[in-house]
RNA sequence: UGGGCUGUAGCCAAGGGGUAAGGCAACGGACUUUGACUCCGUCAUUCGUAGGUUCAAAUCCUGCCAGCCCAG
């Protein structure tokens, strides 16, 4: 009996040829795609988004092209809910959040992987570039990275828990896009050449502050720029406009460029500094998640990345009470930004990851 | 009011007779989970203003205007 498979298909290239590739392994495929979110709604185009009903449309597509079933989950409470409002509390508590991961986290991944085994499938599948694994000692389910490393996506998977990931499929983790789209274009698929999807997929014009000033109604006062020392440098539009690194945009000029080192919400203040001001060696992650192995027992060599579209670095991670744990760079890294997540890395393995908490106010 | 200094792009600033450096900001593009970083590109027909000298003036001369400093 063939195993079933459901896949999530966001509309885009990948994941139909995801789907595809699946077929040709032998297994029963059918196609989901999640209605997450109506982009319409607020009035803004569906290109270069996910998620929208004309991306259900392309995936539909596919699907009828395949010759496979295609449903429809609407799991948009859950969105609002797990995505949007962590989203918007993220920003509101001076962090830069990453709506991606939270997304794969509770709704992609986890409730995805509810549903379909409501409907009796063995397992999920999606178009990330990832790969799965097994350790044969532990048992434990392993989380690789994908083989093109350009394209690997398991920053933004990190989140996933055993159970998940031990019934979840990567097919396109062995190949590169130029392939994907080639075997896209040779099936037909009416998105073989269809942009790669950027923004996030409730916000598709990347304008993060009128998102939560004008959907979710956050009001952002404007305060104080300072330098680290407390002089005041300006003005700002207020704590949302602002992420950890920033450089442009902050619309004051000095004898050099100035960048933003840390928001301090009790203050409403954005505090300015040098480019070499914004390297540190260590922080603490909450939430943490371990994948290829069950515990931490004691303090762990890993190559760390703190930025999705960022080179990993060498670090100690050591496991703390409540989830938490201390990384500690061998050499100190760029912008290290409360709220994005921190993934660890032992060569192809992830190690597990954690989001980065806000330094805390008694620095030693 | 007298004496001194200074006026070059949104900000800072080089150039002191030969045809407007550079930095910051801004804007456009590439890249992108971050209006992030980075990279690429654009950004003064004109130097406070009015005259004069010169083949040639942001540069030298004169008047005026504005700002700053020191005197009383």
């Amino acid at each position: 009996m063939k195993k079933k498979v459901l896949v999530g298909m966001s509309g885009g290239v990948d994941s139909s040829v995801a789907a595809c590739l699946l077929m040709e392994q032998g297994y029963d495929v059918a196609g989901v795609t999640l209605h997450l979110y109506n982009n319409e709604d607020i009035g803004e185009e569906h290109t270069r988004t996910c998620c929208s009903l004309a991306d259900v449309e392309d995936a539909r597509s596919v699907c009828e092209r395949l010759g496979i079933e295609h449903y429809v989950f609407n799991f948009g409470e859950e969105f609002q809910k797990e995505v949007i409002g962590r989203f918007t509390r993220g920003y509101e508590t001076g962090g830069t959040p990453n709506p991606c991961i939270e997304c794969n986290r509770y709704i992609k991944f986890g409730l995805m992987l509810r549903r379909a085994r409501l409907l009796g499938f063995d397992f999920i599948a999606t178009g990330h570039y990832a790969r799965t694994g097994c350790n044969e000692k532990s048992g434990r389910a392993l989380l690789q990275k994908a083989k093109d490393s350009s394209k690997d996506q398991t920053y933004v998977l990190y989140p996933l828990e055993q159970d998940v990931l031990s019934h979840t499929l990567f097919p396109l983790g062995g190949l590169c896009k130029d392939e994907v789209r080639k075997i896209a274009a040779e099936h037909g698929f009416v998105n073989a050449h269809k942009p790669d999807s950027e923004d996030i997929c409730f916000v598709p014009d990347g304008n993060y502050a009128g998102f939560l000033e004008n959907v979710m109604g956050l009001k952002s006062k404007p305060g104080n720029f300072v330098d680290s020392k407390g002089r005041v440098l300006g003005t700002h539009k207020g704590l949302i406009h602002y992420t950890v690194g920033q450089r442009k945009g902050l619309g004051l000029s000095f004898e050099s460029p100035k960048y933003v080192l840390r928001k301090d919400c009790a203050s409403n203040t954005v505090v300015l500094g040098s480019n070499e001001d914004l390297f540190s060696t260590r922080f603490m992650v909450g939430r943490l998640n371990l994948i290829s192995v069950e515990k931490l027992k004691g303090p762990t060599k890993a190559d760390v990345k703190v930025r999705y579209s960022q080179s990993t670095a060498p670090a100690v991670i050591t496991p703390l009470a409540d989830g938490k744990a201390e990384v500690r760079f061998s050499e100190p890294q760029r912008a290290v930004t409360p709220g994005q997540a921190a993934v660890f890395y032992q060569e192809e393995n992830v190690l597990g990851g954690g989001t980065i908490l806000a330094e805390e106010p008694q620095k030693s």
